[in-house]
DNA sequence: GATGAATGAGAATTCATTCAT
DNA sequence: TATGAATGAATTCTCATTCAT
């Protein structure tokens, strides 16, 4: 019921700041929260598990978050901010744009796949997930739409797909490589560096712009 | 569990045999459950309402099936069988041959959206579902795999991602893009022809091939 | 509902006589219900696995018993026919029938014991079990106090215990030796004789008679 | 299951601390289970009605118990240790011990004999209780063969039964005896001293020795 | 804020019994 | 009589959530 959360330091006693002491207690219980649902799954998972993990009493779980989806909304919020983070300044070049955000989204899925496959599925269940994963998705689609249209002008490239729609197919298609070889147990994943430098080729060439690697080949 | 027609003879009226109705029931049965998943989500559907939808007495349920996970099998065996149809044989060329496999893929997709996706989702909760994802996936995967080869082999077409590699990402591709319009709640979902059109032409641009439209247009 | 049981002569058709199919049934139905009984024990014995076991269809079941209760009568009947047998004329002097009784018992519940263990757990549950054995266990105490008085009379024996209390207690310890040894699974059982002996031995003794062996080795 | 006092110093009132509060409610709940085991017996016994005597919700029960099995297992044990008891020291001379021994036995029975027989059919389908029950008769079974051991030394006891097979059998008597006329609705069930004196005096000359009353008469 | 015992709605599952064929 | 599918009452058990201390 009551959510602690942000830190309005306005403190009641003195000596032990109690936002900080309950900081420390949500967090823990997020961290716990993330292993149980990693290890069992969101339906299997129970808050009692939970609390234990996080070795305080079911009662204090409630006073944090109000209930299951709420901590599971806490825990991928975290993993979406890492998701979200903008590209480096530095990365010019739309291709090379392309690649880095190819190369962000494999490296965090490897991180978080069990998380993230388990996000997917409450997508359906819970709303406000459902707006949190479309959210990241936007922001990945947008970005490479965004890419796509300055390639576009720039080369002399003829499409009779539209940015927006290659944008969503091909960074579907990172999204379910990922899902394929890491979500799932997967018999001999590839590196993340064979995973990024095959799909940028791949979505290089979709959108008629010889790759990289070719390009540095041919000089 | 079903017991088709024990062959003793003693059939009094031939015209309704017993194991008729059995099988009827069991139909209804799966044909309920199918609506009350895509209503509810597998976790939310409850065995009372899919008997009740089917008009049975839920003892009927356990009749046929030993759980929920059970009919759950039943249903998607039903779809899986459509996905698994062969491309008819008249069908030539490999790029024709993906582009009718993307039809098959797209049309099936649209038209069992919901219910696939919550497939998507026991994958992780149940070994059988898991293993039936599997093997169609595997299905699709190979054949485009066989298709890909076929192109690079006639055609001069030199890439540095593995035809596996590229039909575990495009077909994911397909997948995942009918996964965000048809399965979630897509605000203007594509045609199935535009669907079809865009998913193919970016499919073989990424294997290094000149899209179908390009080469009807260029003609 | 409609139980056949005892064969009345009533013939309908001519061909094959009804009754006599019926009685196979039953008694099919009555020697699988047994095994049953001694497999899973009464509770969690199934009316599903005895017809399966006797090849007849769970409604046939119905045709002749009521209910589970009403077959388990049916079997223990057989059973306390053989208990109820009366000793043999020949057995002259009241140390012997005692000797002959108690070899009766011993053997037949060495052959039974998994069913009289269950039937004594049923005493409780069904009224009509209960009779039943309180009958069986009339005429055993019955026959006891017989023999017991009449040793008193012939023998100059004092005892402060009443006929009725030593044949109650000393054929307890029958029964209760029995089920110990028997019923349960006991690691290393007696012989049928050297329980016979030994029950009789300490029987005699303990109605203040020297025992038969005694007496012989005497001799 | 139930941690007694987590002493993490934090008790704000210490007059009730919680885990006092959580072995009240397993009282209330061992008692509520007997005397609804006792009216209904096992089978017929409803965790709802435990838990509605006991005045707790039936989740409570499952706070302190998996199943029936495990509540009957923690009456039983209270029961179990009352028959354990060792006799009290100051009863010198092997007769007399046994007459204690009886007197023991038949007053525990008295006071406990449906649930006793309860426990008696539960031997058979669960292990936990088998094993109990086997533990309690073999404390009995070798106080009884001591005993005869000590007769049979010290008077000159010639018998061709061995002691552990008169313990058996005779111990045997006394259960069964109790178990006819406490466990069973018995017509005229004799007083304690009755059935005692009796026993003993059956048990005495069984095994060879003149009883105590015997004794005392001629003396 | 923290604690953990208590709560009870809710769902799955079993199986004796019925009944249409 | 025989058949076996259909019935549904009856119980167990789970676990998110509350609340007294």
């Amino acid at each position: 019921m009551v959510k602690v959360g942000t830190s309005n330091g306005t403190m009641h006693r003195a000596a032990v700041s109690p936002s900080a002491r309950a900081q420390r207690t949500r967090t823990k219980l997020v961290v716990a929260a993330r292993a149980v649902f990693e290890r069992d799954g969101f339906v299997s998972a129970k808050i009692t598990d939970i609390a234990k993990r996080a070795q305080v009493a079911v009662g204090s779980f409630y006073t944090y978050f109000d209930s299951k989806d709420a901590v599971f909304r806490a825990v991928i919020e975290a993993i979406g901010e890492e998701l979200a983070a903008p590209l480096p300044r530095d990365v010019k070049g739309p291709l090379a744009r392309i690649e880095a955000g190819n190369r962000a989204y494999v490296r965090t899925y490897r991180n978080n796949a069990r998380i993230l496959a388990i996000m997917q599925h409450r997508t359906f269940e819970d709303e406000a997930v459902h707006d949190l994963r479309q959210r990241g998705r936007k922001l990945f689609i947008d970005r490479a739409e965004r890419a796509i249209r300055r390639i576009q002008q720039e080369g002399d490239i003829a499409s009779s797909v539209s940015p927006r729609f290659a944008a969503t197919a091909l960074s579907g298609m990172v999204h379910a490589f990922c899902y394929e070889v890491y979500g799932l147990a997967f018999a001999a994943p590839p590196s993340e560096e064979e995973a990024v430098q095959g799909l940028t080729e791949l979505w290089a060439r979709a959108i008629g712009l010889t790759p990289i690697r070719a390009q540095r080949k041919a000089s």
